[in-house]
DNA sequence: AATTATGTATAAGAATCTTATGTATATTTG
DNA sequence: CAAATATACATAAGATTCTTATACATAATT
């Protein structure tokens, strides 16, 4: 991400949601998803993505599957039974936080 | 803090946003405001908090002012000009964030 | 021909936070 | 009254996440 540090621990949660909606993602379509959405507010650095995906991979969030298009190598990503789960959570966790942060920003509104 | 990992990054905008509200506040206080606010969901620890203080007082963002109070320590902190300024931006990269990941994970709506 | 786009990957270092520990006084509870 | 909890600040080791830089390779565009 190369934005303001607000984002830092958010990826993982981006990383779920999109595959939960979009079913299978290889990683630089993630990016270009990312970027469309947030109108280029949010950019993803590999660095932060792939060893993000790799690790959701070992912890049995993610499977994997590499296919080769146009001579060029894709890894395909998608939840498992247990990402699946998880996001649900993940999400969760994220309408609290947002509720939490406008409540501390924003006092004068109710929510 | 004590919660999800989508906190992170957060800490700074917090106590600018808090003390731009309360014109000053101790660590201490800080900490169970925000405990308050969010009905125990938030969470700051110390080894969080004040490493986070003395940085943005190192920043030349809060200004500290020490009293003595029931013959207990309390180091308030307020915002100095360049603090006050500084915290606008953050409040406005906040709103950016929450509106990203709103687009992010809740696709369907428009905003 | 050179640059940009597509596609994945890692390694060094920075930043932020967790967990644990330390010190000290005041208040509450059993 | 002793023990536990609350108030108040602080730091150090380690974990996690991200930035920045670099690397390799093919396809498409300028």
């Amino acid at each position: 991400m190369k934005n303001s540090q607000l984002y830092k621990g958010s990826l993982n949660t981006i990383i779920m949601k999109l595959l939960e909606e979009n079913g299978k993602m290889y990683g630089y379509e993630i990016t270009q998803k990312v970027k469309a959405i947030t109108q280029g507010e949010l950019v993803i650095t590999e660095g932060a993505l792939y060893p993000a995906l790799h690790k959701l991979e070992a912890e049995g969030i993610l499977d994997v599957e590499i296919e080769k298009v146009d001579n060029r190598l894709r890894k395909y990503y998608k939840l498992t039974e247990k990402g699946t789960t998880e996001t649900v959570n993940r999400l969760s966790e994220l309408e609290d936080f947002i509720r939490n942060m406008q409540s501390l920003v924003n006092p004068k509104l109710e929510f």
